[in-house]
RNA sequence: GCGCGAGUAGCUCAGCUGGAUAGAGCGUCGGCCUCCGGAGCCGAAGGUCGUGGGUUCGAAUCCCGCCUCGCGCACCA
């Protein structure tokens, strides 16, 4: 029993003692089981309008309210004027039946009526394998796409590279080093260069595919170029490292998020944004608008008219080589969202990256083309502190100077990887304990969950029946009565507004406390109450309760991108 | 200094958008293996919600001040 028939039954109660036509009914969970099952401060809400006492008002709720529609046995009234409602325990157990009887659509609802939403995220420059940050954005933006998508969101999953700029200049500048001294030249990495192992190993792929064409000379030079700060003089040489070195990167970062089970619909290069004129044309529009102008040679855009605590340059100076700053291309880029028809665009990242927010809006505020004011929306996460052996782990072999997402999928698997990063909401600093994820006991709140799902299948197993066939009509769910069954069925009929507010706050970490709860939940039950072997009509309910338990188990986790195992 | 985030049990963290006696996991202590998997279950102890004010019937939650920690404050991305 969902609380809508309640809810319904309240509504009528109120006009017939006199409420407005605008009451709206709000039905919450009691904190403290023992005041019932729902709750509502109805009465106290309506104690203004009605210039009555609220316990009065409740009295009289309670009077005029229909019992049997609302599917309430007993209505308390409590403390200041709550009314707290007791379900009928059959009534509330036979909620249970649209799990089983329609399980493809448990949970999942329509607010999103098909609307079109992007969510960035990951969005790495292709200079090195992905980071901790990375996965934690991963598993977030994957797990808020899916959320969306069960509301009723059409959902794009879109990973932005930033292949252009200073740092992919680095990128380049770095693979020509290292394949200098692989030649015998000895220079040094130079400030700002990368030096981690995947580095060599570029550099080492690219002399054994094209040491013949390799002129010995033109390295030198360009290795002491770089040294000097200056670009190598062999400029298709360089193009070609540079093209080589990102193709090698957005291999490794397409294979790492492989193992991490995350499919990207989209892949946009930022560079395409300068091939296609759109970044001129973004400029040429603000310039237009009129909230730019020029200062030391440098081209402004007036952010500080939509908030921002100083102006930024979108231009640099001749002095400074006169390109345009990176936060352009951004704003261009989210134009193009905005005219691919997202209503929505959601940007999951690190919280280091909030400098970015302010800006970007301002970009599109200046364009004055209709775009509302929080477009785009930000989910921004805190720092992730790597833990193993009881020490903070900061080096990975192959990145050199941070930990990579496959080092984590390595030491612990995917699903651990994906249920660590998610437990914690994002704007909470990150703890990610190795040993603890990696250990295969109660402590380890991942298998526990997984534990409770294999549990639920064993029980199939060992009955031997059609699983998929199993329907509500086929038990009488008053059976269900004991505290450990109704609390359980409590926990699985909040599902569908669990994953209705999760989604609502961007929030997927409520899935995974909903996943916790549940299995403990699930785990007391079946240790406290036997499904086969009992007689007939209490079997047959329990083989319901089981199948609904692990439907909804096994949709929560796949909400996360976390398996459901049959056995472990 | 300014902006953003965090401060809740010994530890790691929830707290459903302002509700009743603030919760969970781990850890600690104490129980439970003839039982669909003990990779588990049950129970107990444990908190001045950083701090000082304010708003109201009612605050961990909203507002202001202060303290501590993290991140960011480029003609870098």
């Amino acid at each position: 029993m969902s609380a809508d028939p309640l809810k319904r039954a309240l509504l009528a109660a109120a006009r017939s003692v006199g409420a407005p036509e605008t009451t709206d009914v709000i039905l919450e969970r009691p904190r403290d089981p023992s005041f019932g099952d729902w709750t509502t401060n109805l009465a106290m809400t309506l104690a203004k309008p009605l210039g009555r006492k609220p316990r009065d008002i409740a009295q009289a709720l309670s009077d005029a309210l229909d019992l049997g529609a609302a599917g309430v046995a007993k209505v308390e009234i409590a403390g200041p004027g709550f009314m707290n409602f007791r379900l009928d325990p059959g009534a509330q157990a036979a909620g249970i039946a649209r799990i089983v009887d329609d399980a493809a659509h448990w949970g999942r609802s329509n607010v999103g009526a098909g609307k079109r939403a992007n969510v960035e995220f990951v969005s790495a420059n292709p200079t090195g394998p992905l980071h901790v940050g990375h996965g934690r954005q991963a598993a977030l933006g994957d797990a808020i796409a899916t959320l969306l998508e069960w509301t009723g969101w059409s959902v794009m999953r879109e990973f932005y590279y930033n292949d252009a700029g200073t740092q992919i200049e680095n990128l380049a500048k770095s693979v020509w080093i290292r394949m200098a001294q692989q030649l015998g030249i000895e220079v040094a990495i130079p400030e700002g260069g990368y030096n981690g192992e995947y580095i060599k190993e570029i550099a080492a792929a690219v002399i054994a595919d094209k040491g013949d064409e390799l002129i010995l000379a033109h390295v030198r030079e360009g290795a002491e170029a770089i040294s000097a700060g200056r670009r190598p003089a062999d400029a298709p040489l360089f193009d070609r490292l540079r093209l080589e070195a990102v193709a090698a990167l957005r291999r490794e970062q397409d294979l790492d998020m492989q193992a991490f089970g995350v499919k990207f619909d989209t892949y946009f290069l930022e560079s395409s944004l300068y091939t296609d004129g759109k970044v001129t044309q973004t400029v040429e529009a603000l310039v237009k608008g009129g909230h730019t102008f020029e200062d030391g040679g440098a081209l402004f855009l007036r952010t500080t008219d939509f908030g921002d605590d100083k102006d930024r340059v979108m231009r640099k100076s001749a002095a400074k080589g006169g390109d345009f700053t990176y936060f352009v291309p951004d704003v261009a880029y989210h134009v193009g969202k905005w005219e691919r028809g997202f209503t929505r665009a959601i940007n999951v990242q690190g919280a280091d990256h909030h400098s970015t927010v302010t800006r970007v809006r301002a970009g599109l505020q200046a364009l004055e083309m209709g775009i509302p004011p929080g477009y785009p929306e930000y989910v921004l996460h805190q720092m992730v502190t790597v833990m193993k052996g009881g020490e903070e782990v900061k080096i990975s072999k192959r990145a050199g100077s941070y930990v990579t997402v496959r080092d984590l999928i390595d030491w612990v698997g995917r699903d651990a990887v994906r249920y660590f990063f998610l437990m914690r909401k994002g704007d909470s600093q990150l703890v990610f304990d190795v040993d603890l994820a990696r250990s295969q006991s109660e402590e380890n709140p991942v298998y526990y969950i997984q534990m409770a799902h294999a549990r639920m299948s064993g029980i199939f197993r060992n009955w031997g029946g059609d699983v998929a066939a199993i329907r509500g009509a086929d038990a009488d769910l008053s059976q269900l009565a004991e505290p450990e069954a109704q609390l359980l069925v409590k926990a699985l009929l909040d599902f569908p507004a669990m994953v209705e507010g999760a989604a609502q706050a961007l929030e997927p970490h409520r899935v995974a406390t909903w996943l916790l709860e549940t299995a403990r939940l699930a785990h007391t039950w079946y240790h406290k109450h036997h499904v086969l072997g009992e007689p007939e009509p209490i079997m047959r309910a329990r083989l319901v309760l089981a199948r609904a338990t692990q439907l909804s188990l096994a949709a929560g986790l796949s909400l996360l991108g976390i398996g459901a195992p049959e056995r472990m």
